[in-house]
DNA sequence: GTCGTCATGTAATAAGTTACATGATTTG
DNA sequence: CAAATCATGTAACTTATTACATGACGAC
């Protein structure tokens, strides 16, 4: 995807919240903002080091132990209006990707007996899904308070509840349409 | 992303359904499918020739007019069976693209002045696709018989409604916490 | 002292977008 | 006869994945 280096702005935005390696930022797609986008290690560092050289961002070098250096990027004046504008900016729609649903679209006999397996195999990872995401709930966003210090999170992480629920009911009506 | 050659599985199951030109699956995702795909018609020509040389597909050069000629692809036996195994295959996971959920994340004060026109913003647009996906749905499905005979392409149309519906109801919900 | 994690990079490849380029046919 | 659509392709570029590569630090 040449798409509008949506990667940037995600970039831009975790070093405003908090100043932090290039090691840190990947991490951050392992939980919360992983639910809507992915990226590793081998992208973010050289797309560190582009936006270093626009003057997004800065970095200062800090030394862990004896030897080793790590860099700590931050946002400039720039980086933040950069960022600001982002979000200021419509925002363009679409682009789920689902393999699963890709292959229900070619699956055009109620009858097949692939559905059986493939639709019990989705509601195990959606149930599971699902959970997993209520308990990160909860542990992130105990009481309204912590909803309040981080709306915006609060909001996501409630999106991914919302559409494993929907998925889950989805399925739930697709087994009751082939029960008929 | 260097994926999983998905638009290849894709392109084989449409020209399973019916043999058709670069040109017309090029189309397919305008409608349905491109709620879960989308590919532009230079990727799908180059695309078209490897997976002819790979012999998945073959074409048939049809006339039109005087001089005018095109491509008619349609699957070959391996192209079948490949396509059949990806059926059968195991379902990735993952890679939901939202830009509006994305900006969401770093909106972490709830009195934000942004909120209110990206929500609005984007209930215009959900409401809008609803409308549109609903009336896409009444005029391909209109009875019982027509899913039955495209239960695929049905099912997959009400989990894009689903999704619409989920959506919907999420932002106003943060309208509602909103107001509080 | 080794295993897991921290930390940073590059290279090769694949996938996807936008722009360039051309020409025929159909519809109004 | 002009505009929309049909039809096919290439080129340049950006974005994303997988694999290769290295080494330090911390905990047990």
């Amino acid at each position: 995807m040449a798409q509008k280096n949506r990667l940037k702005y995600i970039l831009l935005g975790l070093l405003k919240e908090k100043k932090q390696t290039g090691y840190d930022l990947a991490k951050s797609f392992d939980s919360d903002i992983g639910e809507f986008w992915n990226a590793n290690h081998s992208q973010i560092y050289p797309l560190l080091k582009r936006m270093e050289q626009a003057s997004l961002i800065d970095h200062e070098l800090d030394t862990v132990g004896e030897k080793l250096e790590k860099k700590t990027y931050f946002l400039t004046a720039l980086g933040q209006q950069s960022f600001e504008d982002w979000l200021k900016s419509p925002s363009e729609m679409g682009g789920a990707h689902d393999e699963f649903i890709l292959k229900l679209y070619f699956i055009n006999d109620a009858r097949s007996p692939l559905l059986s397996t493939m639709i019990s195999e989705q509601e195990k990872y959606h149930n599971a899904k699902l959970a997993q995401l209520q308990a990160q709930f909860k542990a992130k966003f105990p009481t309204d308070k912590e909803v309040q210090a981080n709306f915006g999170h609060s909001l996501v992480l409630r999106h991914a509840i919302e559409r494993e629920k929907g998925y889950r009911s989805w399925l739930e009506e697709i087994n009751q349409t082939l029960e008929n």
